[in-house]
DNA sequence: TGTTCCTGTGAAGAACTGTTCATATGACCG
DNA sequence: CGGTCATATGAACAGTTCTTCACAGGAACA
């Protein structure tokens, strides 16, 4: 398979490490995403990589709820379920509604309620092959 | 962590933060997954978090590679990749064939093989979609 | 056998993250 | 008005994370 050259450098990169599968190397980076995009994207994974948040989530999937519902849903103080918010908001993953001192957040991003959707079907489906969880 | 008296949450009704809307703070709290598989799942996010990681498990989506070509193709050092595939090695996300000194991996997880399915789908879109993005 | 090559690992340090405390803002109530 | 309530924000701090450096182990190869 490799017959004519094993340590052919890509001129992707032009870098100093050996190549060994040079044909796969060269068609993975061509479809690796933008560094942009990759970037956007692993941002999106980190905001959903903590309970605290994945749980506020969670809890807007079907709806809007204001900060203190939110903070008794989470189990985090409401300090720290405004931060969370706050970050989640500068990120357009959630949207506000102010009506007077309230705020009413939800969730406005396609994207991760897509994989808020698969991983609650996820844990779903591992509790079906687990059956040692109680009932609430 | 002392919250001795206030450990159940489920007593809605009866927590020390207020609560606005209690009927939809009650369907929300019952759907919430257990602690468990919210860690579980918020770790798995943590682990496509980051850029470089996100890099290796995207090149890993048609087939095994070694550890040089993986270090070629993500830009990372051939330490700081073999660190990141022991990572996903201990998280069973990745798996290795090892054949002489060479060590192929794979990606072992239909769960992380969606979840990064669905990204590139969605860098794919939006890039057709929204060629520029914004942040504040 | 000795040497080179590929990979794995521990330690260390810089950078980042998430929480809490204290306080601020602006809306409502009396 | 003054006071309270819901939320927002800044600073600080403990804990974590990611990278690099140095080196170790085992397989190939002379």
């Amino acid at each position: 398979m490799n017959s004519s050259s094993q340590e052919q450098v890509t001129a992707l990169e032009g870098c100093a490490t050996r190549v060994v599968d040079a044909d796969r190397v060269a068609v993975v980076s061509s479809r690796m995403p933008a560094e942009t995009d990759l970037v956007d994207t692993a941002d999106i994974f980190g905001l959903l990589s903590d309970p605290g948040r994945l749980r506020l989530l969670l809890a807007l999937l079907d709806g809007e709820l204001c900060v203190c519902d939110l903070s008794v849903v989470t189990g985090l103080s409401e300090s720290a379920t405004s931060h969370a918010l706050r970050l989640l908001r500068a990120h357009r993953v959630v949207a506000v509604r102010r009506a007077g001192r309230m705020a009413y957040y939800r969730l406005d991003d396609a994207h991760v309620r897509m994989l808020l959707d698969l991983a609650l079907a996820h844990t779903e489906h591992t509790q079906a092959i687990h059956p040692e969880r109680k009932e609430s």
